[in-house]
RNA sequence: GCCCCCAUCGUCUAGUGGCCUAGGACAUCGCCCUUUCAAGGCGACGGCGGGGAUUCGAAUUCCCCUGGGGGCACCA
């Protein structure tokens, strides 16, 4: 196993996002890729919007896409507690080594100040920046007002000159520092900010490569410059491209699905779905579009990630689905696709829920269609005198629906495999032609009579998984309707 | 406003100075298969944002412009 630790912070504000499942994965593969190891860390450092329900069902998401990590609050490790909110006592040790060596001072200034200050200074024209007022104070009255119990946030200060590295996807990135004020460390409320939470952690977790999204690309100047003065090895850095909608914005809801969670309820399967991730500004350098997650592992090259953002495009999302869905077995479908049939109240015997399955598979983007096409295989059909009966108006019909409830009737058994009902539709297609019927005189008016519907499965699935009495009692209404129109 | 990142078909992308008449996939359209719908097969449509520069030669290198995105918090 070599060194190399990655990690997956989310914060629990919320269930696992694509652009965040994408994060998720790219780290997966990193650490796979190259032997190491991956941990999951939960950054609720903000205590008022993180939900434990959440983290709950960040895990859970995480698992469904096959991404379980190494290390984490729900396996445990080395190197945690893997909270942020039970890693206080790291953070405070760190802030005062920081103030020791005089890298960090304590800041007076109201939000009041701090607001005017920023107005004045966007007036202006420039980039809003605290004026360090506080850092000029005599240590022996920021010590009388600490006394005096003023409140006071902790703030880092930012050292003089160009900060720059190397990006892991984008190459060489240089910030100027007096473009960067001097931020947060800890706030009045006692709680630790964001970038320097992650340093700490980061440190202390060992973490090698910080892989994550383009957004924490100005958070990483901040950061380089905590490890710095924490006197810490700093990991290297892999900013991987965000998430677009359709119309080139930020995804979200007003896009769709958006969530892991909604993905999965609507019954895409998890490997399309990290295939498509994966897919999605990064590409296996050959012309491979349908790849398992071991062979992502074994392509996967950080140098092979696309710069640029990417426009989720759910229409190939559902080609991969469908690719998925037709690649199980017609025992592996029924079994996954019963749930959702039972949610619409269709319930298949034993030996029909192969057939029905095999017989919708290639009509299936979303699972959760299943029922739609899987409803003509039950008793909930309703066959009316619609305008499809029509089609029953055909000389020869009557034969050959006679021909059919003939043969049919005398089946053994209910329910047929797909083979059988492919020899038993050849046997009544037979035994009209021995009538001198063919044709469209027995396809259409058959399915129909069958269903009701001029489209659907073929009829040899039809005849498979409908069940014999079933497809006799349909005939009978056929024909009888058949009658009255004679009559 | 300031800082950072990005820029090839509608979309995801290949392309690292001549193999490019720019390749693949999704979507779209057409044909074939199929006495239905799909699936599948074959094919078509469709792109290097603009301007300079370097070079014998630029999608590929450099600069400017434009456009898009991100950041500038006592959010993460």
């Amino acid at each position: 196993m070599s060194d190399v630790r990655v990690r997956f912070a989310p914060s629990p504000t919320g269930t696992l996002h694509v652009g965040s499942a994408r994060t998720a994965l790219y780290n997966y593969l990193f650490a796979r890729h190259h032997g190491g190891v991956l941990v999951l860390r939960i950054e609720d450092t903000d205590l008022k919007r993180s939900l434990r329900e959440h983290e709950q069902s960040i895990v859970r998401d995480l698992h469904w896409l096959g991404l379980q990590a190494d290390e984490g609050p729900d396996v445990g490790g080395r190197y945690g507690p893997y909270r942020q909110s039970e890693r206080g006592p790291l953070y405070e040790a760190g802030v005062q080594q920081l103030l020791a060596t005089h890298s960090a001072y304590h800041c007076f200034c109201t939000q009041e100040r701090l607001e005017s200050l920023k107005a004045e200074q966007l007036a202006a024209g420039r980039m809003p920046k605290y004026d360090r007022l506080c850092h000029h104070l005599a240590p022996e009255v920021v010590e009388a007002r600490l006394e005096a119990g003023v409140p006071a946030t902790i703030r880092f200060l930012v050292p003089e000159g160009d900060i720059s590295f190397v990006d892991l996807i984008h190459g060489p990135i240089t910030f100027s520092s007096d473009v960067i004020g001097d931020f947060i460390l800890k706030r009045t409320d006692g709680g630790f900010a964001y970038n320097f939470a992650v340093v700490v952690d980061d440190a202390g977790m060992k973490i090698t490569h910080v892989i994550r999204g383009e957004d924490h690309i100005t958070n990483t100047a901040r950061q380089l410059m905590l490890y710095a003065a924490l006197d810490e090895p700093a990991p290297r850095y892999g900013h991987h491209s965000l998430i677009h909608g359709p119309d080139g914005g930020k995804l979200s809801k007003r896009h769709g699905a958006t969530s892991i969670g909604e993905f999965r309820d609507l019954g895409y399967l998890s490997d399309a779905v990290v295939n498509y991730l994966a897919l999605l500004s990064w590409h296996p350098g050959d012309e491979r579009e349908k790849l398992t997650l071991d062979e992502v592992v074994e392509g996967f090259d950080m140098s092979r990630a696309s710069k640029s953002a990417a426009i989720f495009d759910l229409d190939k999302l559902n080609w991969l689905n469908g690719l998925y869905i037709r690649a199980l077995t017609a025992a592996d479908l029924s079994e996954i696709v019963r749930p959702y049939l039972r949610e619409q109240g269709l319930e298949f015997a034993e030996g029909q829920r192969q057939v029905v399955a095999a017989a919708i598979q290639a009509n299936l983007v979303v699972l959760e269609e299943a029922p739609r096409y899987a409803r003509v295989f039950s008793d909930d059909l309703v066959i009316t005198a619609s305008t499809h009966l029509a089609a029953l108006d055909e000389p020869g019909v009557r034969t050959a629906l006679e021909a059919a409830r003939e043969r049919l009737s005398r089946a053994e058994g209910e329910y047929f495999e797909v083979d059988e009902g492919r020899a038993l539709l050849k046997d009544v297609v037979d035994a009209c032609a021995g009538q001198g019927v063919k044709g469209k005189a027995i396809y259409k008016p058959l399915r129909v009579a069958l269903t009701g519907l001029d489209q659907g499965p073929e009829l040899f699935y039809l005849i498979a998984g409908l069940g014999r009495s079933r497809i006799v009692a349909r005939l009978d209404a056929a024909l009888a309707y058949l009658e009255e129109r004679s009559a």
